[in-house]
DNA sequence: ACTTTTGTGTTAAGCACATAATACAATAAT
DNA sequence: ATTATTGTATTATGTGCTTAACACAAAAGT
């Protein structure tokens, strides 16, 4: 599976994103156990530096938690999961309706244009 | 006029894509006259060495052009900025839609959820 | 003619990010 | 009991972004 980071933002926070998304997605069980930090950074082509810090910031969410020397596991909270998926949601609907109004689409426009690219395939 | 730029991503970055966005919402009209750079970069509470950078992405585009001493103008060409429209458009239509779906929500969720934030004003 | 304004270039400093190379203590695995 | 694996911490190095402080040539404004 591809990490398909780019250079234009911190990969530690693509990476914390990536995880995230993973997280809240389901690919990850809830009270599952992560790969390590060293598994990880090799999968991601980073160095485990950078894949520790990415996760620092997962803690600092409470998306995961580490036991120190067992490894490192999902939140078993599974409100949290769900609370977290609908703020992304709606930060990025947020976000996209307010970008396609400023590059002037109307409301209709923003819908019209949607159904046609999802009718796409 | 706040320009909000945060520090999670480059500054000049961010510089290219307000200005690219206020020129294809015809905040500048084509082939008109955009402040100096020193004008902008105090505007924009920036280093003026910003500001240039930002101004040299947006003539690589090609959307902006300069005159050494005289100042720096819009391109007069509207295909381009047209055509800069509908590629960003499109762009930000793709991203959402694959960062949705990576969360989990199928097109009529994505569609149900746009409809109702469209209608809370 | 003189001054101002224009884009542009240069050099130096500070900072965050990323990599590299280790090291350590605690636990799991054998 | 020994070894391997875990998260975690440290130090050093390189790079890109940003700010700061200049400088210059060419044109516009006066």
């Amino acid at each position: 599976m591809a990490w398909n980071l780019d250079s234009d933002r911190p990969i530690f926070s693509q990476i914390v994103e990536r995880i995230q998304t993973d997280i809240i997605a389901g690919k990850y069980e809830p009270g599952g156990k992560l790969p390590s930090v060293r598994e990880m950074a090799q999968e991601a082509s980073v160095n485990p530096n950078t894949m520790q810090k990415a996760f620092a910031e997962l803690e600092r969410i409470g998306l995961v938690y580490s036991r120190r020397t067992s490894g490192r596991f999902i939140t078993e909270d599974i409100k949290m999961i769900e609370s977290a998926k609908t703020t992304l949601a709606q930060q990025e609907m947020n976000r996209f309706l307010e970008i396609m109004q400023k590059l002037g689409y109307s409301r209709s426009e923003i819908l019209d244009l949607l159904n046609q690219t999802l009718k796409k395939n």
